[in-house]
DNA sequence: GGCGGCATGTGGGCGCCGTCAACATCAGGA
DNA sequence: TCCTGATGTTGACGGCGCCCACATGCCGCC
Protein backbone atom coordinates (compact mmCIF):
# COMPACT_ATOMS: atom_id res chain seq x y z
CA UNK A 1 0.00 0.00 0.00
CA UNK A 2 2.68 2.07 0.80
CA UNK A 3 5.22 0.75 -1.28
CA UNK A 4 5.73 2.74 -4.60
CA UNK A 5 7.74 1.39 -7.35
CA UNK A 6 9.38 -1.86 -6.26
CA UNK A 7 8.28 -5.38 -7.02
CA UNK A 8 10.16 -8.27 -6.05
CA UNK A 9 13.07 -8.49 -8.71
CA UNK A 10 16.59 -9.08 -7.54
CA UNK A 11 16.92 -5.30 -5.98
CA UNK A 12 13.98 -4.13 -3.85
CA UNK A 13 14.44 -0.91 -4.69
CA UNK A 14 13.00 0.66 -1.26
CA UNK A 15 15.17 -1.17 1.26
CA UNK A 16 16.55 1.18 3.86
CA UNK A 17 13.04 2.36 4.30
CA UNK A 18 11.54 -0.86 4.36
CA UNK A 19 13.50 -2.00 7.03
CA UNK A 20 13.27 1.44 9.20
CA UNK A 21 9.69 0.37 9.21
CA UNK A 22 9.57 -3.12 10.37
CA UNK A 23 12.34 -2.15 12.70
CA UNK A 24 9.88 0.43 14.17
CA UNK A 25 6.91 -2.00 14.26
CA UNK A 26 9.23 -4.56 15.85
CA UNK A 27 10.63 -1.69 18.20
CA UNK A 28 7.14 -0.77 19.41
CA UNK A 29 5.90 -4.55 20.66
CA UNK A 30 9.30 -5.87 21.80
CA UNK A 31 11.31 -2.86 22.51
CA UNK A 32 15.29 -2.35 21.71
CA UNK A 33 16.48 -5.97 22.35
CA UNK A 34 13.80 -7.15 19.84
CA UNK A 35 15.51 -5.62 17.48
CA UNK A 36 17.19 -7.97 15.14
CA UNK A 37 19.10 -7.47 11.88
CA UNK A 38 18.14 -11.08 10.52
CA UNK A 39 14.93 -11.01 11.71
CA UNK A 40 14.06 -7.64 9.85
CA UNK A 41 15.56 -8.77 6.70
CA UNK A 42 13.18 -11.60 7.04
CA UNK A 43 10.29 -9.81 7.33
CA UNK A 44 11.16 -7.65 4.92
CA UNK A 45 11.83 -10.58 2.50
CA UNK A 46 15.44 -10.22 1.70
CA UNK A 47 18.41 -12.20 2.90
CA UNK A 48 20.62 -11.30 5.64
CA UNK A 49 23.32 -9.15 4.50
CA UNK A 50 21.38 -7.14 2.66
CA UNK A 51 20.65 -4.44 5.38
CA UNK A 52 24.48 -3.56 5.55
CA UNK A 53 24.19 -2.05 2.47
CA UNK A 54 22.39 0.52 4.02
CA UNK A 55 23.57 0.59 7.40
CA UNK A 56 27.13 0.22 9.23
CA UNK A 57 26.02 -2.41 11.78
CA UNK A 58 22.95 -2.93 14.24
CA UNK A 59 23.48 0.42 16.28
CA UNK A 60 22.75 2.31 12.92
CA UNK A 61 19.75 0.83 12.73
CA UNK A 62 18.66 1.26 15.94
CA UNK A 63 20.06 4.96 15.97
CA UNK A 64 17.78 5.63 12.92
CA UNK A 65 14.96 4.10 14.90
CA UNK A 66 15.53 6.05 17.97
CA UNK A 67 15.79 9.71 15.33
CA UNK A 68 12.24 8.66 14.46
CA UNK A 69 11.21 8.17 18.20
CA UNK A 70 12.47 11.17 18.90
CA UNK A 71 10.36 12.94 16.52
CA UNK A 72 6.93 11.03 17.83
CA UNK A 73 8.06 12.36 21.31
CA UNK A 74 8.43 15.90 20.43
CA UNK A 75 5.11 15.78 18.40
CA UNK A 76 3.59 14.81 22.03
CA UNK A 77 4.66 16.85 23.82
CA UNK A 78 3.61 19.65 21.15
CA UNK A 79 0.11 18.08 21.27
CA UNK A 80 0.25 18.93 24.97
CA UNK A 81 1.72 22.07 24.80
CA UNK A 82 -0.65 23.87 21.88
CA UNK A 83 -3.50 23.33 24.53
CA UNK A 84 -1.44 24.96 27.20
CA UNK A 85 -1.11 27.56 24.63
CA UNK A 86 -4.41 28.91 24.65
CA UNK A 87 -4.26 30.13 28.35
CA UNK A 88 -4.81 33.67 28.20
CA UNK A 89 -2.93 34.86 31.66
CA UNK A 90 0.84 34.97 30.70
CA UNK A 91 2.05 33.66 33.80
CA UNK A 92 -0.30 30.88 34.00
CA UNK A 93 -0.18 30.14 30.29
CA UNK A 94 3.71 29.94 31.10
CA UNK A 95 3.17 27.33 34.04
CA UNK A 96 0.90 24.71 32.10
CA UNK A 97 3.44 25.46 29.22
CA UNK A 98 6.13 23.84 31.37
CA UNK A 99 3.35 20.97 33.15
CA UNK A 100 2.26 20.09 29.18
CA UNK A 101 5.42 19.24 28.24
CA UNK A 102 6.32 17.11 31.05
CA UNK A 103 3.04 15.29 30.76
CA UNK A 104 3.45 14.85 26.95
CA UNK A 105 6.78 13.32 27.99
CA UNK A 106 4.98 11.01 30.00
CA UNK A 107 1.86 10.33 27.97
CA UNK A 108 4.58 9.10 25.09
CA UNK A 109 6.78 7.14 26.77
CA UNK A 110 3.70 5.24 28.55
CA UNK A 111 1.98 5.46 24.95
CA UNK A 112 4.94 3.60 23.07
CA UNK A 113 7.06 2.18 25.69
CA UNK A 114 9.36 0.36 23.03
CA UNK A 115 10.35 3.62 21.42
CA UNK A 116 10.70 5.18 24.39
CA UNK A 117 13.45 2.45 25.41
CA UNK A 118 15.23 2.52 22.18
CA UNK A 119 14.88 6.35 22.53
CA UNK A 120 17.36 6.33 25.33
CA UNK A 121 19.44 3.08 24.72
CA UNK A 122 21.14 5.79 21.87
CA UNK A 123 19.58 9.52 22.51
CA UNK A 124 20.66 11.12 19.90
CA UNK A 125 23.10 14.17 19.91
CA UNK A 126 23.68 14.82 23.98
CA UNK A 127 22.86 18.46 24.40
CA UNK A 128 26.07 20.21 25.55
CA UNK A 129 25.22 23.83 24.60
CA UNK A 130 22.40 24.00 27.53
CA UNK A 131 20.33 25.87 25.94
CA UNK A 132 20.20 24.52 22.15
CA UNK A 133 21.55 28.04 19.95
CA UNK A 134 20.75 28.02 16.51
CA UNK A 135 22.52 24.33 15.93
CA UNK A 136 19.63 22.29 17.61
CA UNK A 137 16.77 22.54 15.97
CA UNK A 138 13.72 23.62 17.73
CA UNK A 139 11.94 19.94 17.69
CA UNK A 140 14.26 18.96 20.29
CA UNK A 141 12.45 18.33 23.52
CA UNK A 142 15.65 19.39 25.64
CA UNK A 143 15.16 22.50 23.80
CA UNK A 144 11.66 23.16 24.05
CA UNK A 145 12.02 22.11 28.00
CA UNK A 146 14.73 25.09 27.85
CA UNK A 147 12.02 27.76 26.30
CA UNK A 148 9.92 26.82 28.93
CA UNK A 149 11.66 27.25 31.83
CA UNK A 150 13.14 31.50 30.24
CA UNK A 151 9.68 31.42 29.41
CA UNK A 152 8.66 31.05 33.68
CA UNK A 153 11.79 33.54 34.59
CA UNK A 154 10.78 36.58 31.91
CA UNK A 155 7.10 36.14 33.41
CA UNK A 156 8.37 36.67 36.87
CA UNK A 157 7.12 33.02 37.97
CA UNK A 158 10.88 31.11 38.02
CA UNK A 159 13.80 33.18 39.82
CA UNK A 160 16.71 33.47 37.68
CA UNK A 161 18.91 32.08 40.28
CA UNK A 162 16.66 29.23 40.62
CA UNK A 163 16.72 28.79 36.87
CA UNK A 164 20.21 26.85 37.14
CA UNK A 165 20.38 23.87 36.64
CA UNK A 166 16.51 23.87 36.22
CA UNK A 167 16.24 21.78 32.87
CA UNK A 168 18.45 19.00 34.59
CA UNK A 169 15.97 18.96 37.57
CA UNK A 170 12.69 19.00 35.37
CA UNK A 171 13.83 16.30 33.27
CA UNK A 172 15.05 14.20 35.85
CA UNK A 173 11.86 14.19 37.30
CA UNK A 174 9.79 13.40 34.41
CA UNK A 175 12.12 10.42 33.03
CA UNK A 176 12.22 9.28 36.19
CA UNK A 177 8.74 8.86 36.64
CA UNK A 178 8.70 8.15 33.19
CA UNK A 179 10.70 4.95 33.33
CA UNK A 180 9.80 3.70 36.99
CA UNK A 181 6.24 3.39 35.09
CA UNK A 182 7.51 1.92 32.22
CA UNK A 183 10.05 -0.35 32.49
CA UNK A 184 10.72 0.20 36.60
CA UNK A 185 9.05 -0.94 40.18
CA UNK A 186 6.03 0.97 39.41
CA UNK A 187 5.14 -1.00 36.00
CA UNK A 188 2.56 -2.37 37.63
CA UNK A 189 0.45 0.75 39.09
CA UNK A 190 -3.09 1.05 37.43
CA UNK A 191 -3.58 4.26 35.00
CA UNK A 192 -5.59 6.02 37.05
CA UNK A 193 -2.78 6.15 40.52
CA UNK A 194 -0.44 6.91 37.26
CA UNK A 195 -2.06 9.92 36.55
CA UNK A 196 -2.75 11.08 40.00
CA UNK A 197 0.89 10.35 40.80
CA UNK A 198 1.90 12.31 37.95
CA UNK A 199 -0.76 15.46 38.67
CA UNK A 200 1.16 15.70 42.23
CA UNK A 201 4.51 15.76 41.29
CA UNK A 202 3.94 18.24 37.90
CA UNK A 203 2.20 20.16 40.59
CA UNK A 204 5.30 19.79 43.17
CA UNK A 205 7.77 20.79 40.73
CA UNK A 206 5.21 23.94 39.89
CA UNK A 207 4.98 24.86 43.38
CA UNK A 208 8.85 24.76 44.02
CA UNK A 209 9.20 27.37 41.25
CA UNK A 210 6.68 29.37 42.91
CA UNK A 211 8.36 29.41 46.06
CA UNK A 212 11.20 31.23 44.37
CA UNK A 213 10.02 34.09 43.62
CA UNK A 214 7.16 34.10 46.90
CA UNK A 215 4.74 33.59 43.50
CA UNK A 216 0.82 32.43 45.08
CA UNK A 217 -0.83 29.78 43.36
CA UNK A 218 -4.55 28.43 43.61
CA UNK A 219 -4.68 24.71 44.30
CA UNK A 220 -5.80 23.28 41.20
CA UNK A 221 -5.37 25.68 38.56
CA UNK A 222 -2.22 24.31 37.12
CA UNK A 223 -4.61 21.28 36.35
CA UNK A 224 -8.17 22.74 35.86
CA UNK A 225 -9.78 21.93 32.52
CA UNK A 226 -9.14 24.07 29.55
CA UNK B 1 42.25 -16.30 47.86
CA UNK B 2 38.62 -17.15 48.91
CA UNK B 3 37.73 -20.54 47.27
CA UNK B 4 37.15 -22.07 50.36
CA UNK B 5 37.26 -26.62 49.93
CA UNK B 6 37.15 -26.84 46.67
CA UNK B 7 40.04 -27.74 44.51
CA UNK B 8 39.63 -29.15 40.56
CA UNK B 9 37.74 -31.99 40.89
CA UNK B 10 34.65 -33.17 39.03
CA UNK B 11 32.81 -30.99 41.08
CA UNK B 12 33.38 -27.95 41.81
CA UNK B 13 31.98 -27.58 45.33
CA UNK B 14 30.77 -24.15 45.17
CA UNK B 15 29.69 -23.49 41.43
CA UNK B 16 26.61 -21.38 42.65
CA UNK B 17 28.36 -19.24 44.41
CA UNK B 18 31.48 -18.61 42.58
CA UNK B 19 29.11 -17.99 39.05
CA UNK B 20 27.48 -15.03 41.01
CA UNK B 21 30.58 -13.38 42.29
CA UNK B 22 31.82 -13.63 38.40
CA UNK B 23 28.98 -12.35 37.19
CA UNK B 24 29.14 -9.58 39.30
CA UNK B 25 32.71 -8.67 38.47
CA UNK B 26 31.07 -8.61 34.94
CA UNK B 27 28.33 -6.69 35.85
CA UNK B 28 30.61 -4.23 36.87
CA UNK B 29 32.19 -3.36 34.07
CA UNK B 30 30.05 -4.42 31.20
CA UNK B 31 26.45 -3.98 32.49
CA UNK B 32 23.55 -6.39 32.29
CA UNK B 33 23.88 -6.76 28.13
CA UNK B 34 27.92 -8.17 29.09
CA UNK B 35 26.24 -11.30 31.02
CA UNK B 36 26.61 -14.28 29.38
CA UNK B 37 26.56 -17.86 31.01
CA UNK B 38 28.41 -19.54 28.52
CA UNK B 39 31.37 -16.64 29.21
CA UNK B 40 31.17 -16.75 33.28
CA UNK B 41 31.37 -20.56 33.22
CA UNK B 42 34.40 -20.13 30.87
CA UNK B 43 36.12 -17.73 33.85
CA UNK B 44 34.91 -20.12 36.44
CA UNK B 45 36.44 -22.53 34.67
CA UNK B 46 33.63 -24.72 34.28
CA UNK B 47 31.84 -26.22 31.29
CA UNK B 48 28.87 -23.92 29.50
CA UNK B 49 25.79 -25.41 30.95
CA UNK B 50 26.99 -26.48 34.09
CA UNK B 51 25.21 -23.06 35.28
CA UNK B 52 21.55 -24.68 34.74
CA UNK B 53 22.38 -26.94 37.72
CA UNK B 54 22.12 -23.53 39.76
CA UNK B 55 20.22 -21.01 37.79
CA UNK B 56 16.79 -22.02 35.81
CA UNK B 57 18.14 -19.83 33.04
CA UNK B 58 20.42 -16.59 32.51
CA UNK B 59 17.45 -14.14 33.72
CA UNK B 60 17.55 -16.25 37.50
CA UNK B 61 21.31 -15.51 37.44
CA UNK B 62 20.76 -12.08 36.33
CA UNK B 63 18.20 -11.92 39.05
CA UNK B 64 20.48 -13.06 41.78
CA UNK B 65 22.98 -10.18 40.48
CA UNK B 66 20.37 -7.96 40.61
CA UNK B 67 19.44 -9.15 44.30
CA UNK B 68 23.17 -8.20 45.36
CA UNK B 69 23.12 -5.29 43.56
CA UNK B 70 20.20 -4.08 45.37
CA UNK B 71 22.03 -4.64 48.72
CA UNK B 72 25.23 -2.71 47.83
CA UNK B 73 22.53 0.40 47.06
CA UNK B 74 20.82 -0.02 50.35
CA UNK B 75 24.15 0.07 51.87
CA UNK B 76 25.42 3.20 50.15
CA UNK B 77 21.93 5.00 50.88
CA UNK B 78 22.66 4.26 54.61
CA UNK B 79 25.86 5.53 54.45
CA UNK B 80 24.89 8.61 53.70
CA UNK B 81 22.08 8.63 55.97
CA UNK B 82 23.91 7.66 58.71
CA UNK B 83 25.88 11.24 57.84
CA UNK B 84 22.55 12.89 58.78
CA UNK B 85 21.61 11.03 61.98
CA UNK B 86 24.16 13.10 63.69
CA UNK B 87 22.31 16.37 63.38
CA UNK B 88 20.62 17.72 66.19
CA UNK B 89 17.59 19.83 65.50
CA UNK B 90 15.08 17.67 64.32
CA UNK B 91 13.40 19.42 61.15
CA UNK B 92 17.13 19.81 59.73
CA UNK B 93 18.06 16.53 60.45
CA UNK B 94 14.79 14.91 58.92
CA UNK B 95 15.10 16.73 55.57
CA UNK B 96 18.85 16.09 55.55
CA UNK B 97 17.85 12.66 55.56
CA UNK B 98 15.76 12.83 53.18
CA UNK B 99 18.53 14.92 50.98
CA UNK B 100 20.99 12.07 52.06
CA UNK B 101 18.90 9.33 50.65
CA UNK B 102 19.06 10.87 47.04
CA UNK B 103 22.58 11.37 47.22
CA UNK B 104 23.52 8.20 47.80
CA UNK B 105 21.17 6.62 45.64
CA UNK B 106 22.90 8.99 42.59
CA UNK B 107 26.43 7.78 44.33
CA UNK B 108 25.79 4.68 43.79
CA UNK B 109 24.67 4.19 40.34
CA UNK B 110 27.55 6.98 39.27
CA UNK B 111 30.13 4.53 41.02
CA UNK B 112 28.02 1.48 39.64
CA UNK B 113 26.76 2.26 36.78
CA UNK B 114 26.59 -1.70 35.68
CA UNK B 115 24.99 -3.14 39.00
CA UNK B 116 22.68 -0.06 39.21
CA UNK B 117 21.65 -0.97 35.16
CA UNK B 118 21.52 -4.66 36.08
CA UNK B 119 19.70 -3.85 39.25
CA UNK B 120 16.98 -1.98 37.21
CA UNK B 121 16.78 -4.40 34.30
CA UNK B 122 14.95 -6.56 36.73
CA UNK B 123 13.84 -4.85 40.02
CA UNK B 124 13.13 -7.18 42.87
CA UNK B 125 9.65 -7.43 44.28
CA UNK B 126 7.90 -4.07 43.15
CA UNK B 127 6.37 -2.34 46.00
CA UNK B 128 2.96 -2.70 46.10
CA UNK B 129 1.61 -1.73 49.68
CA UNK B 130 3.22 1.80 49.21
CA UNK B 131 4.96 2.35 52.95
CA UNK B 132 6.19 -1.17 53.01
CA UNK B 133 4.83 -2.94 56.17
CA UNK B 134 6.29 -5.83 58.35
CA UNK B 135 6.60 -8.03 54.93
CA UNK B 136 9.22 -5.70 52.89
CA UNK B 137 12.41 -5.85 55.27
CA UNK B 138 13.84 -2.36 56.71
CA UNK B 139 16.93 -2.50 53.66
CA UNK B 140 14.88 -1.48 51.16
CA UNK B 141 15.68 1.96 49.93
CA UNK B 142 11.98 2.26 48.91
CA UNK B 143 11.32 1.52 52.28
CA UNK B 144 13.88 3.91 53.34
CA UNK B 145 12.58 6.68 51.65
CA UNK B 146 9.24 6.27 52.75
CA UNK B 147 10.74 6.17 56.52
CA UNK B 148 11.87 9.87 55.64
CA UNK B 149 8.90 11.19 54.53
CA UNK B 150 7.09 10.06 57.45
CA UNK B 151 9.86 11.49 59.49
CA UNK B 152 8.91 14.63 57.83
CA UNK B 153 5.72 14.93 57.93
CA UNK B 154 6.19 14.17 61.86
CA UNK B 155 8.37 16.64 62.30
CA UNK B 156 6.02 19.04 60.58
CA UNK B 157 7.65 20.33 57.51
CA UNK B 158 6.09 18.61 55.28
CA UNK B 159 2.25 19.10 55.32
CA UNK B 160 0.21 15.74 55.57
CA UNK B 161 -1.38 16.54 52.50
CA UNK B 162 1.50 17.02 50.33
CA UNK B 163 2.98 13.29 51.66
CA UNK B 164 0.21 11.89 48.74
CA UNK B 165 2.42 9.68 45.98
CA UNK B 166 5.56 12.43 47.54
CA UNK B 167 7.56 8.90 47.53
CA UNK B 168 6.97 8.83 44.05
CA UNK B 169 8.06 11.99 42.82
CA UNK B 170 11.11 11.82 45.27
CA UNK B 171 11.95 8.90 43.64
CA UNK B 172 11.54 9.69 40.25
CA UNK B 173 13.63 13.24 40.47
CA UNK B 174 16.06 11.24 42.16
CA UNK B 175 16.14 8.11 39.81
CA UNK B 176 15.82 9.99 36.65
CA UNK B 177 18.78 12.21 37.50
CA UNK B 178 21.08 8.77 37.90
CA UNK B 179 19.69 7.63 34.98
CA UNK B 180 20.09 10.61 33.01
CA UNK B 181 24.11 10.83 33.84
CA UNK B 182 24.81 7.39 34.25
CA UNK B 183 23.04 5.95 30.48
CA UNK B 184 21.36 8.99 29.45
CA UNK B 185 22.24 11.95 27.51
CA UNK B 186 24.19 13.39 30.20
CA UNK B 187 26.02 10.63 30.80
CA UNK B 188 29.15 13.39 28.77
CA UNK B 189 28.85 15.91 32.34
CA UNK B 190 31.63 16.84 34.57
CA UNK B 191 31.61 15.02 38.03
CA UNK B 192 31.82 19.18 39.11
CA UNK B 193 28.23 19.96 37.01
CA UNK B 194 26.58 16.91 38.06
CA UNK B 195 27.45 17.37 41.89
CA UNK B 196 26.19 21.08 41.38
CA UNK B 197 23.22 20.05 39.51
CA UNK B 198 22.29 17.25 42.13
CA UNK B 199 22.93 19.59 44.80
CA UNK B 200 20.31 21.70 42.94
CA UNK B 201 17.67 18.95 42.75
CA UNK B 202 18.01 17.95 45.78
CA UNK B 203 17.40 21.60 47.34
CA UNK B 204 14.64 21.82 44.84
CA UNK B 205 12.93 18.89 46.60
CA UNK B 206 13.41 20.26 49.68
CA UNK B 207 11.98 23.67 48.92
CA UNK B 208 9.17 22.90 47.47
CA UNK B 209 8.27 20.21 50.47
CA UNK B 210 8.82 23.73 52.64
CA UNK B 211 6.57 25.32 50.56
CA UNK B 212 3.59 22.71 51.92
CA UNK B 213 3.84 23.87 55.68
CA UNK B 214 5.34 27.36 54.98
CA UNK B 215 8.37 26.32 56.97
CA UNK B 216 11.38 28.77 56.64
CA UNK B 217 14.29 27.45 55.10
CA UNK B 218 18.13 29.04 54.64
CA UNK B 219 20.25 28.86 51.67
CA UNK B 220 23.03 26.48 51.90
CA UNK B 221 22.04 24.70 55.42
CA UNK B 222 20.72 21.83 53.72
CA UNK B 223 24.31 20.68 52.40
CA UNK B 224 26.36 22.76 55.04
CA UNK B 225 29.33 20.89 56.13
CA UNK B 226 28.62 18.33 59.19
C1' DG C 1 23.77 0.80 -29.37
C1' DG C 2 26.81 -1.70 -26.80
C1' DC C 3 29.60 -2.00 -22.66
C1' DG C 4 31.65 -1.48 -18.25
C1' DG C 5 31.36 0.14 -13.48
C1' DC C 6 29.12 0.43 -9.22
C1' DA C 7 25.36 0.13 -6.12
C1' DT C 8 22.67 -3.41 -4.38
C1' DG C 9 21.25 -8.13 -3.03
C1' DT C 10 22.78 -13.37 -2.20
C1' DG C 11 24.97 -17.35 -0.06
C1' DG C 12 28.21 -19.25 2.96
C1' DG C 13 30.90 -19.19 6.97
C1' DC C 14 32.76 -17.94 11.73
C1' DG C 15 32.22 -17.46 16.50
C1' DC C 16 29.25 -16.03 19.85
C1' DC C 17 24.89 -16.91 22.53
C1' DG C 18 20.81 -19.69 25.30
C1' DT C 19 18.83 -23.94 25.87
C1' DC C 20 17.65 -29.00 25.60
C1' DA C 21 18.99 -33.99 25.95
C1' DA C 22 21.93 -37.69 27.05
C1' DC C 23 25.72 -39.25 29.56
C1' DA C 24 29.59 -39.21 33.32
C1' DT C 25 31.05 -38.74 37.99
C1' DC C 26 30.83 -38.75 42.78
C1' DA C 27 29.08 -38.54 47.73
C1' DG C 28 26.25 -40.44 51.15
C1' DG C 29 22.55 -43.25 52.95
C1' DA C 30 19.75 -47.87 52.65
C1' DT D 1 27.79 -52.77 49.14
C1' DC D 2 25.35 -50.67 45.92
C1' DC D 3 22.20 -47.36 44.22
C1' DT D 4 20.25 -42.94 43.93
C1' DG D 5 20.31 -38.13 43.39
C1' DA D 6 23.02 -33.98 42.92
C1' DT D 7 26.32 -32.09 40.07
C1' DG D 8 29.23 -31.47 35.90
C1' DT D 9 30.26 -32.72 30.71
C1' DT D 10 29.62 -33.38 25.77
C1' DG D 11 26.97 -32.63 21.81
C1' DA D 12 23.51 -30.52 19.20
C1' DC D 13 20.06 -26.98 17.43
C1' DG D 14 18.64 -22.56 16.13
C1' DG D 15 19.45 -17.55 16.27
C1' DC D 16 22.40 -13.73 16.34
C1' DG D 17 26.10 -10.04 14.30
C1' DC D 18 29.38 -9.59 11.05
C1' DC D 19 32.96 -10.69 7.28
C1' DC D 20 33.83 -12.72 2.78
C1' DA D 21 33.28 -13.74 -2.17
C1' DC D 22 29.94 -13.74 -5.72
C1' DA D 23 25.58 -12.48 -8.52
C1' DT D 24 22.60 -9.08 -10.55
C1' DG D 25 21.09 -5.25 -12.92
C1' DC D 26 20.73 -0.11 -13.56
C1' DC D 27 23.40 3.79 -15.06
C1' DG D 28 26.03 6.65 -17.91
C1' DC D 29 29.76 6.90 -21.16
C1' DC D 30 32.02 6.06 -25.42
Amino acid sequence: MSTPPAAASYHHGNLREALIEAAIDVARERGPDGLALRDLARRVGVSHNAAYRHFADRDALVDEVAGRGLAALTAAMQARLAVAERVVDPVLRARRRLAAAGHGYVDFALAEPGLFKVLFTSYPTPPDGAVGADGASEQDPFVMLNACLDDLVSVGFLAPAARVHAEITCWSTVHGFAVLHVEGPMRTASPADREAALVVTLTAIDRGYAASTGAVVAPGELFAEA
